[in-house]
DNA sequence: TCCTTATTGAAAATAGTTTTCAATAAGAAA
DNA sequence: TTTCTTATTGAAAACTATTTTCAATAAGGA
């Protein structure tokens, strides 16, 4: 389905503001700050307003076509997700973001934190950091620690 | 160690601010914001400047004496740390933050994690959300899904 | 007790995000 | 295509969070 029966489904409007947020997480595939990505679109000649890009991050957040990706400190921007649960693993060279499910180890991770906390737990929050491939060949190896 | 000696021993002082911020915190035990650490001293009648929240929170931080704990929306606030790796897990009704290691299960995680993606992963963050034990008693059964 | 300097806090500056509201344009219907 | 409804836009203002500045203060070693 493309995007613009993704949100005519849901009685939104594909309009221009959103096709361009759209095009330029999609042209990035990297993590983007709202400012960054108003910043991209008035490169690319298409002035949209600050606001939009706001609105339609947290559109697209809702619908979960669209995901926060934190760091220990702060959030790293928003990148286009696929649908369902996963998670993501972020370079700390280049940026690039790549999804992946980890589903059945952190399972055994919860029941166990279940068991010796009594927690029940329903939500969890996990993102990786390291070099993709490509960043890896350019840095001096290290042995692993 | 106290925390005199802590701080002396990184030619820190142990100031009023200082004393005050770890106080909240200590009474707490569930992580809270700048405002809301502020706010608190306030009413205990210890008159510091947020300034000097801010600058506290960030001299901790950096000693690894507090952390940040965060949801999927925002950073949650602060809460006093053990020193070492461990994650934490909040419970979602009374803020209840607990700590946990869960090394084993993750690092399995991270080596498929590695193979599959090639990825040199070397950092992580991992938070739990739930309902404590005291919650859970309060909230009608749900079967586990 | 003295002295050095790390630290404080009021105020201003900066940054990030949300609200408001009249004008506009998307897309369903005719 | 044209019309009509209303979801959406964007400039401006409001709001909130955080950082910087700098003269005054106080921590703690000498
Ligand atoms: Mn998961
Ligand atoms: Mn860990
Ligand atoms: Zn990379
Ligand atoms: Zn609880």
């Amino acid at each position: 389905m493309n995007w613009q029966d993704k949100l005519n489904k849901e009685g939104l409007r594909l309009t221009t503001p959103r096709r361009v947020v759209i095009s330029v997480l999609e042209a990035a595939g990297v993590p983007l700050s709202p400012q960054t990505i108003h910043q991209r679109s008035l490169d690319a000649d298409e002035e949209i307003g600050l606001v939009s890009v706001y609105r339609t991050l947290e559109m697209l957040t809702d619908l979960g076509l669209v995901r926060r990706v934190h760091g220990h400190e702060a959030c790293l921007g928003y990148v286009l997700a696929s649908p369902g649960h996963h998670h993501h693993l972020v370079c700390r060279s280049c940026s690039t973001a790549v999804e992946f499910s980890g589903m059945d180890d952190l399972s055994t991770l919860i029941d166990h934190i279940q068991e010796e906390t009594g927690f029940l737990v329903d939500e969890h929050m996990l993102q990786f950091s390291g070099l993709c491939p490509q960043c890896r060949k350019r840095t001096p190896h290290h042995d692993q620690d």
